[in-house]
DNA sequence: ATTGTCAACTAGCTGC
DNA sequence: GCAGCTAGTTGACAAT
């Protein structure tokens, strides 16, 4: 296997180039013996030349006697490829991860090294390939599950404020169904929920002017009493706690949307026996399940 | 002594 | 059937 190494210096450069990659490996540089000072002496991690991290331990076996270097006489031992080889390989494997015949031959010839050892190096080094891609699309699946579930606590907390408002604001309203109505006021929601705060006190003001008009209707009539179908506000018409009412709750899945209300009919005051204010409370929850 | 990395191997699968 | 691939494993080596 002696002058193995003369390969080198041609097909480096022609391997290279035609590899799209920039340096001009041409000329005398892989020769045995030849200073490797000239346009290019890339060293290798341990400070030796080019020409030695490629050739140099790898191929201690094809030396002959010479035992006394980093590597003693073992053929069947694994060796590590130099740095040099290694990145050499990685260039390859950047332009291309799929290694054809021809270009693994040549690759194989200008490192020195048989052909199998290319294709082991490229087998393993998709392997390694593979498993950072999973460790990168693990990562980017946590960040996005985080960021996900981050909008998922928030969006439930702000259910339980409102479902703790709406119970407030149900209790205040049966309270004051008999008394001085004139004088109530919505609460104020906290600052996280000024966006539903408008909604919110808009759809009690006008719940307020309707108990107001409808109040004495409804305690007079023992009729079945039916809304029209999308013209029902949030917390409509709670004139009466004996007057429970039912959602559509095809429709409640929609959290903390308001328009989920729209569609909603009442219960007769025959087709109910609830009258505790937490049954009202409770109807009300449906449009937060 | 333990652990991590990497070259090399093996088994099983696939496409030609 | 063969070549080449992947996934899993083994063994050498280096770092700690």
């Amino acid at each position: 296997m002696a002058g193995k190494r003369h390969h080198g210096s041609s097909n480096m450069a022609v391997l290279l180039q035609s590899q799209g990659t920039y340096r001009d490996f041409s000329g005398p540089l892989f020769a045995p013996g030849r200073p490797t000072g000239g346009s290019l002496d890339l060293k290798d991690g341990h400070g030796n030349s080019l020409e030695r991290a490629l050739f140099g331990p790898v191929e201690l076996d094809e030396i002959g006697d010479d035992e006394t270097g980093e590597y003693p006489h073992q053929p069947d031992k694994k060796r590590r490829l130099t740095t040099c080889q290694v990145q050499f390989l990685e260039k390859s494997f950047e332009l291309e991860n799929k290694l054809e015949p021809e270009r693994k031959l040549q690759i194989a010839k200008v490192l020195g090294l048989k052909p199998r050892q290319i294709a082991v190096w490229f087998q393993n080094r998709r392997a390694r390939w593979k498993t950072k891609q999973i460790e990168k699309d693990y990562e980017s699946l946590k960040s996005s599950y985080d960021a996900l579930k981050m909008d998922h606590d928030s969006l439930v907390k702000e259910k339980e404020d409102l479902k703790a408002e709406v119970l407030s604001l149900t209790k205040r309203l049966l309270k004051e169904e008999d008394g001085s109505l004139e004088s109530f006021e919505p609460k104020r929601l906290p600052d996280n929920l000024q966006n539903l705060d408008a909604t919110l006190a808009t759809e009690v003001k006008k719940l307020h002017e309707d108990i107001s008009s409808a109040n004495s209707a409804i305690l007079d009539s023992e009729s079945p009493h039916h809304a029209h179908e999308g013209d029902c506000s949030m917390l409509m018409e709670l004139n009466s706690y004996s007057n429970a009412f039912r959602l559509d709750h095809s429709d409640h899945s929609q959290i903390g949307d308001v328009d989920s209300v729209k569609h909603c009919d009442f219960l007769s005051p025959e087709d109910t026996s609830c009258g505790s204010e937490f049954h009202v409370a409770e109807q009300v929850f449906w449009l937060w399940p």
